[in-house]
DNA sequence: AGCCAGGTCTTCG
DNA sequence: CGAAGACATGGC
């Protein structure tokens, strides 16, 4: 085992954020995180957290936290939450104030596409109850902690056999089911893992092919782009961020340019803010 | 009972 | 193009 600080880093805030949903809460302040098929515990600090994980997997949960990026040019996230604290949108001044140690997540990819096909149309908390089932039911056990029984997230093999045996019965997945294993045998069958290629592309070419599986619209694929595939540009847009438009912005003066390049990192704090303010 | 949940697909104009 | 309906399931 090793362990690693991430400094300015809010476990708490990301976890609510939306963006992931593979989690297991120990204590207020403790956390199981789950990626593919690896676990970490995470504790918070006053403004960073601890990270433990195996030997091994130190550079994987570096990634995932964004805290070590590959090829990109890494992201100075107060630098960039303090320039949006002086916005003259008020909304976008109080989302950045909200948000502070909120980062982005490289998560897995098919994880991150399988999880927000699910998306469509459910609760937070229903998705995540989904991709629990999921997991529990077809993804490879991992042992023990506690009381807990771990399960990786299935492989796109796991899912095409698992609907191919009884159809995600009792995962509560309704017609998503067919989205499911139809991007998991595409992806199967397309020369393994080939989601991890997306980021050689532009976003635009990215996110067409993102939108060639069934059931990836505009959003889910943005939610990829952003959440696993280093696209920090990607916005993708649900009913929270078009009633904040509606309420906040008049007709097309987003400041877009202002953020450009990290207009992901801003969603994330609206995003945040207005789902997690009243609490 | 009826509406909504981090939408997308199909169909129709 | 843009608008309108359909789509499974569970919670309130």
């Amino acid at each position: 085992m090793v362990r690693f600080i991430i400094k300015n880093c809010n476990i708490i805030k990301i976890k609510d954020s939306g963006q992931c949903f593979r989690f297991l809460e120990l204590f207020y302040d403790s956390f199981l995180f789950f990626s593919k098929d690896k676990v970490c515990k995470v504790r918070q600090l006053e403004d960073d957290i601890i990270v433990r994980c195996e030997d091994k997997d130190k550079s994987y949960w570096l990634y995932y936290f964004d805290e070590v990026v590959y090829g990109n040019k890494e992201v100075d996230y107060e630098e960039f939450r303090l320039k949006c604290c002086n916005d003259s949108n008020q909304f976008i001044r109080d989302s950045a104030k909200f948000s502070k140690g909120l980062r982005l997540l490289n998560q897995n990819p098919f994880e991150c596409l399988i999880s927000f096909i699910i998306s469509q149309r459910k609760s937070i908390p229903a998705i995540r109850d989904c991709i629990e089932k999921l997991c529990s039911k077809y993804g490879d056990r991992l042992g023990l902690y506690e009381t807990y029984d771990l399960y990786a997230f299935p492989t796109p093999e796991q899912l095409v056999e698992g609907y191919e045996k009884d159809g995600y019965k009792d995962c509560s997945l309704g017609y998503r089911a067919e989205y499911i294993y139809n991007t998991s045998r595409e992806i199967l069958n397309s020369d393994k893992e080939c989601l991890e290629c997306l980021r050689i592309f532009t976003y635009e070419e990215s996110l067409a092919m993102l939108k060639k599986y069934k059931g990836v619209g505009d959003k889910v694929a943005n939610c990829v782009l952003l959440y696993s595939l280093g696209f920090k540009n990607a916005f993708p847009k649900d009913v929270w961020i078009n009633r904040i438009f509606e309420l906040y912005f008049s007709d097309s003066d987003f400041p877009y340019d202002r953020y450009e390049g990290l207009l992901g990192v801003l969603q994330l704090y609206m995003f945040y803010y207005i789902r997690n303010k009243s609490i």
